[in-house]
DNA sequence: CAAAATTTTTTATTGAATAAAATTTTTCGC
DNA sequence: GCGAAAAATTTTATTCAATAAAAAATTTTG
């Protein structure tokens, strides 16, 4: 039995990030005001923070929710047939990237970031961190079923593979976002140098 | 000549970057207001504001004066005569993070990252990547230095190579800050991890 | 239906950030 | 050196995020 009580508490917080996300969007981050979002969602202030503790925590209940579906959509598109390492953690990327701006735009992404980095600890950000652990790991199982086909050698530890590729991808996710004026065929081509670099520094094999 | 009004800016500069980073020490970084720096230093608050703009933007100024010390210590203490790209790699890190403990503790760390990351077009944080880049550099070398002794296949451009591990300690030191009982010997095993997965998924060699 | 429990709203306060006006201090030509 | 002009700081005021405590409203439960 769901009570009253905890649909209306639902309601009002799909409503907090549903008109957020709109206002956000719309007016941007820094211009929408709390009392805005409250407004909108027909609560007060307050219980804005009292759900979501700052103006960053509703922007990362909202990004949890959309990268809930970004999960879904790269286990997916990503492909079981990839040759190489290279254009698998590419076409993963661009996945990524293309997810983010298709939501949000960078500046709004660059609050994303720092939300998650200052409030490391909240709940919100575990969340966070969370989607990010098992957004590596549809890496790492595209990784096994490589290293399954022999397109891998049989001695890498592909668990570990994963997280670094979703790392190095990560790290340039954020330099994409840190400027408006870099596009995704820059930062892919980075990306690829990268990883290349990398892989081919590796050398001597038995 | 420099004139009074020069070196009078200067002192207040330094001024209040010292008392911001003795108080930043002390209190903490929520705990210490704007005033508390302005008084300590001497001046008002908005000159503090006319000056470095945001809170973040003294600490940022502050950061990037002992980075700068980093840059010369890592240049100093890097060995010239590495055996591989991973011990290399291991060594910067611990660099890195002994320097960052050294200064400031992790939670104000946190302010660091998340203000780069949301100002990421202001003058600081622009001086923040600069040092960032100078710092990848002093790695980059020392791989140039490694495939001159033919430690390193000479197909391998260095420069990506070096970026590359850069971004992956990078992305591991920010892992390091981001929770308090995050150990260095911890984030070294994970660092290690990603770098010995990423040289042996390379392969065949001809 | 009424008392108890829970939740939201109201009210108030602190501090960051920003802007404009007022004041002080330095500079520079004479 | 003096005084006007220029430059910088301080004062003053405002908005908004964040937080806490008290008050009010609503739901739950016996």
């Amino acid at each position: 039995m769901t009570t009253l009580r905890a649909r209306q508490k639902n309601d009002r917080r799909k409503r907090i990030v549903a008109e957020a996300k709109t206002l956000f969007r719309r007016d941007g981050y820094d211009k929408t005001t709390i009392e805005n979002i409250a407004e909108a969602a027909g609560v007060s202030g307050v219980t804005v923070h009292n759900y979501y503790g700052t103006k960053a925590g509703v922007l990362l209940a909202l990004v949890i929710e959309n990268d809930a579906l970004l999960i879904d959509k790269l286990e997916k598109s990503l492909p079981r047939d990839a040759n190489d390492i290279v254009e698998l953690t590419l076409h993963f990327a661009r996945g990524v990237m293309d997810h983010a701006i298709a939501h949000l735009d960078k500046q709004i992404w660059r609050q994303v970031i720092a939300a998650v980095t200052v409030e490391a600890n909240s709940r919100l950000s575990k969340a966070y961190f969370q989607l990010d652990h098992q957004l590596a790991y549809v890496l790492v199982q595209r990784l096994e079923g490589m290293q399954k086909a022999g397109r891998l050698p049989v001695d890498v530890d592909v668990e570990h593979l994963g997280k670094a590729l979703f790392h190095l991808q990560n790290a340039r996710f954020i330099q994409f976002i840190s400027s408006d004026d870099r596009t995704e065929d820059e930062i892919e081509t980075r990306l690829r140098n990268d990883l290349t670099a990398l892989l081919s520094a590796g050398g001597r094999r038995t």
